[in-house]
DNA sequence: ATTTTATGTTACTAATTGGTAAAGTAACCA
DNA sequence: TGGTTACTTTACCAATTAGTAACATAAAAT
């Protein structure tokens, strides 16, 4: 697996459960039963699940009595947006047009 | 592994490898072989890094008499753009302000 | 002190991933 | 027909992931 950053935020990304996890958290901090409560997972999967989320630096847990409540960071996933930025356009533009991009620009770096 | 496509996607963006490849897509189709070139990789690695980008919509493929050239799809990574904007807001608000929103939002839905 | 609640850890399994070497296919070239 | 180029397929391997059941810990309530 690769551990930079960037691909950690992706592949924790690339789970239904987490992704779920995640958008519950926008809306302020949960704990883990909160959060585990919607899916029928069990106690050590949604554990696990976090983790991955931790070691991505998507979320981050505190301490409140017996209770670890998650809350969300944010910054992984503007790098995720920065990621997708130069492809933007390819989106923007029609889909006719496209490869009329792609021919303009081979133009002009597409021989080396 | 999770099959939707936005998983897909998100799980094959996940890998410097296949985001390297991505992005040399940009400029416009390329074979195989331009494709392999940059990375110490075998011929077959290279061929799985490229059917997972498949498998996720992420590029296309066609013929061209022995060359199996490869262009650019960007209609997932729309998907996962679209994806992100829910937390573009933590990002574009300065982190003290961040516990301020939260406070907020549990204010209003933060008691089932 | 004991129980309950909330969460974590350990040990195990099955499936998937990322890589390799070696053989196979497909199209062009002489 | 045979060789070369471009790429894929077929085993095979080691490491990782996602899940489970069972047990462990930690704080609060009784």
């Amino acid at each position: 697996m690769s551990t930079d950053q960037l691909s950690l935020a992706l592949s924790a990304l690339a789970h239904p459960a987490r992704r779920a996890i995640l958008s519950k958290l926008v809306s302020g901090e949960r704990t883990v039963s909160e959060l585990a409560e919607p899916f029928d997972m069990t106690g050590p999967a949604i554990t696990k699940h976090l983790k991955v989320l931790e070691r991505a630096g998507l979320i981050e847990r505190s301490r409140d009595a017996q209770r670890r409540p998650c809350r969300l960071r944010a910054e992984p996933l503007k790098d995720i947006h920065n990621l997708l930025r130069p492809y933007q356009r390819f989106w923007d533009e029609s889909f006719e047009r496209l490869d009329a991009l792609l021919d303009e620009e081979n133009k002009h770096c597409g021989e080396e």
